[in-house]
DNA sequence: ATGATATTGATAATGCAATATCATATAAAT
DNA sequence: ATTTATATGATATTGCATTATCAATATCAT
């Protein structure tokens, strides 16, 4: 079994500011890379490991979206859903809630506790026509 | 590469069948357990190869629910979602859809292609109470 | 500044779903 | 009924995400 933290490290302070930061939830890779540009020699290992840690001390939480890998998102954001580019595969956090199905029952003995909506389509960045600015991402 | 279907087997058929009858998407294991009962020699290969050869065809499609493997559905079934039980995991297609954002442009260059709801919670076997009947089915 | 030990980075090992292999069985045309 | 290529089942292999290992490094109480 693992441990509790008990020294802040370097690569724990940016992968938690991080994940604090984003606008949505981030997968391994993507902390991986955004980490590294500010710590190039951070392992895969070490990003493993920080979100076991901060996910046991319930900082943040793991979401999973339709055909995903897993991607992490601070503990304390309230209910909300999730918009995913199917270009640059980015995932950003949308507030607005469309559904009103919470704890009810339904016709025939359906329980509804919670739910999940996650639209699909394209990001502000890989809707835009190809512009002289920064090059549309493909992927993150 | 793989080839199109050229014979008729007794395995193509069951599984056909249960996908075609089924009142949601079945993984991969409901149906390897639902086909051996009826044929019990048919092995996991098979499914693997019959799923890819009815994709490959338009006959069925993969739907991916938050935090779940594949699962595969008759391609002819119009827009739905989805409810998946926590309890025993099980999908069962619901045809409401409480959305609407199709096809629409949201405030920051976000656009809407498409999307997908899922309910959580207990279905019918699952959340009555535990009567004398069969048992409680934990995993499918 | 030092020392004890938690943490890291590189990489090997693991777990598991999906695929490939191949001898045997089967469909269906003759 | 024969024949021949397709399909199957058992199982080995692959691919890939995640975890374990371990020597080297860094944190922090002293």
């Amino acid at each position: 079994m693992s441990v509790s933290i008990q020294r802040n490290t370097r690569q724990r302070e940016i992968l938690r500011r991080l994940i604090a930061e984003a606008p949505g939830p981030l997968s391994v890779q993507e902390l991986l890379g955004s980490a590294q540009s500010e710590l190039p020699a951070l392992g895969i290992a070490t990003v493993y490991r920080t979100l076991k840690l901060l996910e046991e001390a319930k900082e943040i939480r793991a979401v999973v979206l339709p055909g995903g890998e897993s991607r992490w998102e601070p503990s304390d954001r309230g209910h909300h859903h999730h918009f995913q580019c199917r270009a640059c595969t980015r995932v950003i956090d949308f507030l607005v809630c469309p559904l009103h199905v919470h704890s009810d029952t339904l016709p025939n003995g359906f329980v509804v506790e919670t739910h999940e909506v996650t639209l699909i389509g394209l990001c502000p960045d890989c809707s835009a026509p190809p512009a002289r600015k920064a090059p549309v991402r493909k992927k993150v």
